[in-house]
DNA sequence: CTGTGAATGTGAGGCAACTCACATCGGGTC
DNA sequence: GACCCGATGTGAGTTGCCTCACATTCACAG
């Protein structure tokens, strides 16, 4: 019901991850302006776990117990309807969190989370949170944050699909994508598949192929296997911001 | 800039509103649990304005400086493409708030919001609401709920668009357009008109009515001037949920 | 009760994106 | 290196929704 598939901790030494866990939550932004104290007795609570690829962490519907920070791998936060289409809302990355909106609110889950690489995990639990959330006056204010960002890029999203046509959407969805990974420099290399793509702006795999191969002509992206690295945003920007006009 | 073309306030008594500003507010979810002292101090910081419909309260990409109660009328929550489309984020109505993104993570608006009727409003500025909520620990708590519902809302909207077809999309729209002014009884009545429905499920209005039509003659609603009557849910729930399957 | 503008109703024709049906490529594993 | 499977590339035919171009109805102001 919860991680499927999934050992917890084979260790069975919870202390064995705990300087880890300490770098790992130490440097989340969330987390980061706790002191000391308050960081050691969080990673008290965080279960350390790993997930192999396609593994469930939950779904849409379930009662929501449990937030999770990513420590490596992706996992992928999706909806899917009945004929098995289905639309990814967003990919979490090493160092996010993810999971927090139910724990904070006390309804179901809104959405499914899978590892959508092999991943490594903590999981911490409601029962323990919320407390921890009330000792801290300064977290409430940093879930506020985290809530707005969240709440920014999925309305970013809905203005996409709703004004959009393929080209423009394309082009928000990988300008979107590179902002999210802020690496300096020209060439941006984001780390998903084509099928990814589609399910994130709500088109065909076929469609987006077609649309990707035309810019790789004229050198505004590369594809690589798994990748799609963006060589020129500029024109990219200018379609996005184009909102429904021509590609050519 | 901010409220365009709205007189403030126009008896230039603040008393003399103070306690109908006490009655609204006291209302609302957000500031119920509010303390007499806590409740009488946000009053003296709310300032009363009117609206035209059509009026502008904010554009997309102004600072976020100020945030709204909504006394009387509705705003609308929108953005809009160059072309001059728009879609509609959200339809907030009496007794409810918005503008709290902005002012709570400090980033530009992120739509546009314009009276869609005559409105009559609150205007709290974050220079004196910030503070105010630091005072407040609870209300903080309450913020993360009010930003949740939000992102659930926005989540819908987002699975709906990408993942069903237009009875679909039409359906689901008009199911979460009742559950929100939730009401006993059998027929809910929404006051929106098929041209705001269309720019909510991203459709033109010719689609819309087309659909509603075929609806209307089933009885599974009734088309009133400015507002859809939903007689029978059912049907319409089940289309909701079956993602992107047939109307028929 | 008459004019006016917003909201609604309806049809004909077009096209963007979908569906389906493949071929190809790459990166793993045995 | 032989196999396999997930990811990518590509074309031909189909369609759901859009566009455009109107008629009609309602609400309200004068």
């Amino acid at each position: 019901m919860v991680v499927t598939g999934v050992p917890q901790d084979r260790t069975g030494d919870a202390r064995a991850f705990s300087s880890s866990k300490l770098s790992v939550l130490r440097k989340h932004p969330i987390f980061c302006e706790l002191d000391s104290a308050a960081l050691d007795q969080l990673c008290r609570y965080a279960k350390h776990a790993t997930l192999k690829r396609g593994a469930t962490i939950f779904s849409k519907g379930d009662p929501g117990n449990f937030l999770i920070a990513v420590v490596s791998g992706t996992v992928k936060i999706s909806v899917s309807s009945p004929d098995g289409r289905s639309a990814i809302l967003n990919l979490i990355g090493a160092g996010e969190i993810f999971g927090e909106m139910s724990v904070l609110d006390q309804q179901p889950r809104s959405a499914d989370a899978t590892a959508n690489t092999n991943c490594e995990i903590f999981i911490i639990d409601r029962r323990e949170f919320i407390p921890f959330v009330r000792s801290q006056p300064a977290l409430a204010m940093k879930f506020i944050e985290l809530l707005c960002t969240r709440l920014r890029w999925t309305s970013d999203q809905v203005e996409q699909v709703i004004l959009q046509n393929l080209p423009g959407r394309l082009a928000s969805a990988l300008i979107r994508l590179t902002e999210k990974h802020k690496v300096a420099g020209g060439g941006r290399t984001i780390a998903v598949t084509q099928q990814e793509i589609s399910e994130m702006v709500g088109m065909t795999r076929e469609s987006i192929n077609k649309q990707l191969r035309v810019w790789s002509t004229r050198s505004w992206v590369r594809l690589e296997h798994g990748a799609i690295v963006v060589l020129d945003a500029g024109p990219l920007q200018a379609l996005a911001e184009a909102g429904c006009e021509e590609d050519d």
